[in-house]
DNA sequence: TAAAGATGTATGATATATCATTGAAGTTGC
DNA sequence: GCAACTTCAATGATATATCATACATCTTTA
């Protein structure tokens, strides 16, 4: 029974959270996903960071995080100036049209947290935190080295792979 | 601090796991994604559901369901045959190469859910389910419907949105 | 300081996610 | 038996996810 798996449970929880919460901001009429609302959000509190570090604290890759920084660049959220003492980056602040923007998403974020923990009391969330903390730093060393010392990873993508 | 906001631990933890259990997929030699291994599974066990079906059950979009299943058909895992009775459909079955690869996949989720779960007692997970469930169903009813009338949902794309 | 190495960003390729729409094919109501 | 409705699958558009690579720019080291 998939149900009694509990990462099924979890991924259905947390793609329910995030639909909902997409449908509350675009409902608010908010022109923002919920994943460039959590780079802005750490743009904003620290101006200074590369992207890797950004993706980082997102928990997302380096590659989606600059897809991402580029989109909000065109849309206005964010603005870039080149960074004198390092010729690779720029300086990231958030725009003006960005912080009305955090503004008006805030409160649309707090209440989706309440409404996604409605019957939940905060012992339950205490619980629950050390558990998804202890799924994540297993899953984190679970990608255990092969006892095979050359691993033939190019064949994994190829079509006519055997199997 | 965003650790402390359960949906970050929650986001952190299942795609930790994603990536573990994909990592070790590949280093098996299997030529798979775990998404596609889901989809997989729930159509050997009904060899009678229409995508749309498939995708409640495994908690993805239709759209996404008929992408995936596409591609099996493209590299073998899956077989498709009209279905007499309804012409918009095809039957689809697991392949023989779909089988081969079930089988050798199996071993390899068993020892992924084995891993991840070092150190999480049964009770634990008896606790954390039914708090899913809840954060489920809260946010399946969360998405409210607004009081004015007319959502005017097309801006909400628009690059000349006010804010 | 030149070469080697490390870091930062961008991007190609592919897979998935989501919404919306289309068009074909069933089903219902009358 | 036809019109209206519903269902099913496919696909366009856009965003994200991941791996790999490319390229420029720093930093180290010999």
């Amino acid at each position: 029974m998939l149900s009694s798996i509990i990462f099924y449970s979890l991924d259905k929880a947390i793609r329910q959270y995030r639909k909902m919460a997409q449908a509350n901001i675009d409902r608010a009429g908010i022109a923002i996903t919920i994943d460039q609302w959590l780079v802005l959000r750490v743009i904003q509190e620290h101006d200074d960071l590369t992207q890797t570090d950004i993706a980082e604290r997102v928990f997302k890759d380096q590659a989606s995080v600059a897809r991402m920084i580029s989109l909000m660049l065109k849309s206005g959220l964010l603005a870039a100036e080149p960074l004198p003492h390092d010729g690779r980056r720029n300086r990231l602040r958030v725009s003006e049209k960005g912080l009305r923007t955090l503004d008006a998403v805030q409160p649309v974020v707090l209440s989706n947290r309440q409404v996604a923990l409605e019957g939940l009391s905060e012992a339950d969330l205490a619980v629950m935190r050390p558990l998804l903390e202890r799924i994540y730093s297993n899953c984190l060393a679970g990608a255990e080295p092969t006892p095979e010392p050359i691993q033939n990873r190019t064949a994994l993508n190829a079509t006519t792979q055997p199997q």
